[in-house]
RNA sequence: GGCGGGAUAGCUCAGUCGGUUAGAGCGGCGGAAUCAUAAUCCGUAGGUCCCCGGUUCGAGUCCGGGUCCCGCUACCA
């Protein structure tokens, strides 16, 4: 079985889950579970980054020690997790002695190859952003203080650091991108990139004697790890490193880091460069998504827009916040939510389209036909039926296809297709005068409707767990006929007897409504 | 300043190698039907395809210029 590592970014550990942890979250699920729908032998790992001084600070703020917030707020991620249905296998938190060992492993291969030197690194430095600025980026603040461009105070500061020897790797880099165009998709950001890279890079600070909240440096204690070598090493970490008979030590170089725009530079600069370094296979893709805006605003806490993960499930419900989010925001741009946008998409694709598909067919099948699974047999398939099928058969396909290139909105949206379609099959048949004139042919017209309806929630399913799994619960699919391998059709395609149709007879259970209407409640909506 | 992307129906967007009446979804309007979660189906809505000029028998679709928006990046100060 082939094999599928996947990871989120690593958040930083220093406050709640926001909207974009939830669609960062959700999309990697989203692409976790089709995988292995599709037969593949998925790992899914998230990760905190529970270092630096940010966190010693707020921690200290809030009279705690450090470990005793970041536990706080990794539990957070946590319920956020569980909250989305979005569990990942494995949780890898760089504070854990795990991953203290294969850091530091990393560094000492690193510097082993020589490109790990001790220098001084002075500049102008934002304890807010935990980041040095160039000088022609600051203006001039209040009392001649200068500040970043984010608006935080900087202060002239000189250590010692330690440094990787990036700017060796510039050729490299690119001869990796040039023999893999799509390391890093959309292609957009791979240009970006490539542009950034051609222009020369400089050796990187990896360590900090300003702060002690950090992994040591091998060798020399009085420094602890720089963001960059610590958080990016938390990915394979995951696979057991630096133990080559770890259990999951297969899995690594990683298929996919699905990470934010905002990230792309270190994830497609300096962490392959490190595990070329490192002698490690750099991970195969960066799959960059965008960023969620609320009514096309960024969120923020002075504008007063913030919406947590758990208020929009709360208002909404799960699976129609999941599937917004997919649905509706090309993945690798930018979206915008609104509680208009997100109410009409479930009222008119959940509610109204497949939701009411199945009540409408499920019900008929249930006043006329004893409750179970009717029989096609009985009547001759006509020219519609049979292109339904065909329809239905093909998605597979379109989706796999629109899958590989994390296409999810598309693949997501031919499935729609294919049940509106459905729903003027099932117009155009009228089943309900067949009930008076033609039961034969009702009974194969209400079996491809639903045999449709069986492969578009199969598909569904990465999407939307919990509400396909009552839906195919509803058509009395048995849980071992739900990974898409139940959707080969083989040579038979399109036609009446192709495999793992719906087992005509099969008793079905009482219908009951998947996707309920949503209608304003009497409180304002979020 | 450099590089790149974008500007198409009220809204969100598709528009392949330039070619007949510029499309989809949602919304709006009209009709049908009644199995169904007042859901569904059918029809319709006439938008200077940002502006100007050019190439062409013919341009949303190519070329030049301009305006505005966005991303990456640089520099001046």
């Amino acid at each position: 079985m082939s094999r599928f590592f996947i990871t989120t970014a690593i958040p930083y550990a220093n406050g709640a889950p926001h909207i974009g942890h939830a669609y960062e979250r959700i999309a990697t699920d989203a692409i976790q579970r089709f995988m292995r729908l599709d037969g593949r032998d998925t790992l899914f790992v998230t990760g905190m980054d529970e270092y630096g001084l940010k966190v010693q600070q707020t921690a200290a703020r809030e009279g705690v020690t450090p470990q005793e917030f970041v536990d706080r707020v990794a539990a957070e991620f946590e319920a956020m997790g569980e909250l989305l249905n979005a569990r990942a296998d494995d949780i890898v938190r760089t504070t854990q002695p795990r991953h203290a060992r294969s850091v530091q492993a990393i560094w000492e291969r690193m510097a082993a190859n020589g490109d790990i030197y001790l220098s001084k690194y002075s500049g102008w430095y934002s304890v807010r952003d935990e980041a040095y600025f160039d000088e022609s980026e600051l203006t001039d603040g209040p009392e001649g203080k200068k500040l970043a461009p984010s608006g935080a105070p900087v202060d002239w500061v000189e250590e010692e650091s330690w440094f990787f020897r990036l700017s060796a790797y510039a050729d490299r880099l690119l001869a990796h991108y040039a023999a893999n165009p799509d390391f890093v998709t959309p292609e957009k950001y791979l240009n970006e990139i490539v542009a950034f890279v051609k222009r020369g890079l400089s050796d990187l600070s990896i360590s900090r004697t300003a702060f002690s909240w950090g992994v040591p440096v091998p060798g020399d204690p009085k420094h602890v790890m720089y963001v960059w070598v610590d958080a990016l090493t938390n990915y394979i970490t995951a696979t057991g490193f630096p133990d080559a008979e770890a259990p999951r030590a297969k899995y690594w170089p990683a298929d996919v880091h699905v990470i934010g725009k905002d990230i792309t530079r270190f994830h497609a600069i300096y962490w392959p460069a490190f595990l070329m370094s490192a002698g490690l296979p750099a991970p195969k893709q960066v799959v960059v998504h965008g960023f969620l805006f609320n009514r096309g605003e960024k969120m923020s806490k002075s504008v007063g827009n913030v919406v947590s993960p758990a208020s929009l499930v709360a208002a909404y419900g799960l699976d129609p916040v999941r599937y917004f989010f997919l649905r509706e925001v090309p993945f690798g741009q930018d979206g915008s939510y609104s509680h208009e946008a997100i109410v009409a998409r479930m009222n008119a694709d959940l509610a109204n389209d497949i939701g009411n598909l199945g009540q409408r067919s499920l019900s008929m099948i249930a006043k006329n036909g004893e409750g179970r699974v009717p029989d096609p047999s009985g009547a001759a398939p006509a020219p519609e039926d049979l292109a339904m099928l065909a329809r239905a058969d093909a998605l597979i396909g379109e989706a796999r296809r629109h899958m590989a290139n994390f296409q999810i909105h598309l693949y997501v949206a031919a499935v729609f297709e294919v049940v509106a379609e459905a729903n003027r099959y099932f117009a155009n048949a009228e089943p309900w005068k067949l009930a008076k004139s033609d039961r034969a042919r009702m009974a194969l017209v209400l079996y491809v409707t639903i045999e449709t309806l069986r492969i578009a929630a199969t598909l569904l399913q990465p999407v939307m767990p919990g509400s396909m799994a009552k839906l195919l619960d509803l058509l009395a699919v048995p849980p071992e006929a739900r990974t898409f391998a139940a959707l080969e059709t083989g040579e038979a395609a399109g036609r009446l007897d192709a495999p793992n149709r719906l087992e005509p007879g099969r008793a079905l259970p009482a219908p009951s409504a998947v996707f309920p209407r949503y209608v304003e409640p009497e409180a304002t909506a979020p």
